[in-house]
DNA sequence: AATGAATGAGAGTTCATTCAT
DNA sequence: CATGAATGAACTCTCATTCAT
């Protein structure tokens, strides 16, 4: 009957939203399922109802953040012919994302590591999405002749730290600088590093 | 009276022992003290006789990995005398310390991040501390002309991100390769990124 | 829809009921939460969802057991119109209260005092509600001419102790008289303090 | 050897004063053993080594105080020639004792209570000691004609408890008035009450 | 669909007591 | 005599999960 979203579906976003915010808080751990509950004006059978346990909310999230982040980066980098300016784009979109939404940051860098081995796999999954994306634009650019061959596994997998060593300080440092203040230099970095 | 230690520091080294284990198999709110007193051969009560609490046994845990994984890459670079292969030396070092020591770097690297806001300052001065290194090595090399001016904050951030990440995925993927591969292709990725 | 209490009134008093058994058969802080639970049928984490900490089912307790007295002493003195036999009726209804629920009594002249201090505050209100009462009373006295003059503070204070010991020994001394035996002396030598 | 006390006596003694100011303090569950050996600049085996347990120590402060407050009492009731005013004489000594020892009389009056039933025969023994005393005073009284018969096992009992509540008062209130301000009219007030 | 009462395993921590040195 | 390391039972409180209504 529903053409948007029926209530059922209405309830799960709002249980997320809560969710968010009650992990990004308090961490996986220490968050509560009745805190959850009543951050998302339900009671806890009914978090129970839209969702098996805890830890399926908490990888619902974990998906909904990398699909979020993933196709910001791919369209940014669809936008621009240029092959450079593709990385660039999508470097850029990465860290405004970023700092658009620190909780959401926290959860997927911080929290979802150390929430237990169950999250091992996802993460690594999801450290891998990225990886390949950036591997994969890598590859394009030895082929478009941009940039000389290079190991692009490991380029790609420094590339994705060295994002990530950053926007993990910002993260931890509470009252720290601005996290896109650290755009040019850090393309300027990466570009140099595979030799552009 | 006493030699090498007496019975409380060996005790004492014996549950920091004990409690790196545990807290690697099963991360940091998942130990229990329990499991730590059982796995050093104590009861609960010794090692809060020892400890003032959990969270105390973890930060001397931390504590200790960083003096060794700075005082060791700090030895390795000053046995090397010219500036480029100091960089390499400390890399290659860092690199193989993590490979010798998993529980010590799953701890170090995932378990510390996430295991609670009490520990995001201890986690940033380590970070600190790591990029700290990094950047007055850099320093050097600018101001002996082996490379030109940068930012080297970031740099450094973003070389300390590269190796993180790569040790990250070292050990998230429980069956991958050997962590001391991806020395050549990093290197190179690293020190071109310095314009080297 | 309820007629006489809910479930959860009915598990509230069932808890209310094991706490004053297990309180006065222990004292307040050998009393395990785990004991009340076992009492009242429930488990621990049921008293913890009716009962937001173990002091907080002291308290409740005690606020009962103060009301009851105070309802029953000030029933017991308006039942009566003569101003001296208000005095009486009421002394006599407290004895034949307390010697009723000896473990009430229990918890409300032994253990309530040395319970903590977190409970001071608690047991100076409710001894200043029964001195008052019993001030309240003397100056009644005073004012309609039947006693002279005199400090009723102090006075009221003096006959609440005198009440209060009689009944500490009787409960003190597990197998004594009977308390209300107390009663004909007691009253004389109250009435002669105020001279009456 | 010792003339005035040996090295045994004085350590003992410097135990039972720790352990006073640690009882009164924080009351005798909430003390622990470590609290007086610390306190007493020992350590726990030397607490130990003085005393079978816990328990001992304070039973031991519980028999001190009351042969305190006895001995003065009695000491000050001899110094009097005059019957009535002996009676006097005890009970300004008692609340001038109470009002130089605060901690003392908390744990003698409050702490004791609480303290669990194992001391409940001790405290029996206690206020039996008081109220023995007083009512070898009434006897006297009534001997020598001062004043008529009257139930003197229940008229000491009252007697104790009026100081008693007297002083508890004092007491739980923590910022109240002088102890001694009260002396006139509880005199008074004990003495008509046996028709003086 | 939703509620809230209930469960029960377990967490960190405390502490009286013991005992080898 | 004294020490401090060790023990282990007990404690309060938490929380993911279940389920009758």
């Amino acid at each position: 009957m529903a053409i948007i979203g029926g209530k059922a579906e209405q309830r799960v976003s709002k249980i997320l939203e809560a969710a968010l915010e009650v992990f990004s808080r308090r961490g996986y751990k220490d968050a509560a399922v009745d805190d959850i509950a009543t951050a998302s004006e339900t009671s806890k059978g009914g978090v129970y109802f839209h969702f098996p346990n805890k830890q399926a909310i908490f990888l619902t999230l974990l998906d909904q953040m990398a699909d979020l982040l993933l196709s910001r980066a791919t369209k940014s980098m669809e936008a621009e012919l240029d092959w450079p300016k593709k990385g660039d784009a999508a470097l850029a979109t990465m860290l405004h994302t970023f700092a658009g939404h620190r909780n959401l940051t926290r959860l997927f860098m911080i929290e979802a590591l150390g929430a237990g081995r169950e999250f091992n796999q996802k993460m690594l999954e999801m450290h891998a999405a990225f990886t390949n994306l950036i591997q994969a634009y890598l590859d394009e650019g030895i082929a478009s002749g941009y940039i000389a061959p290079l190991d692009t596994r490991v380029a790609s997998i420094a590339w994705f730290g060295a994002v990530n060593e950053v926007v993990t300080r910002w993260i931890l440092d509470e009252n720290g600088n601005k996290l896109e203040d650290s755009y040019p230099a850090l393309r300027d970095l990466l570009r140099r590093g595979i030799g552009l």
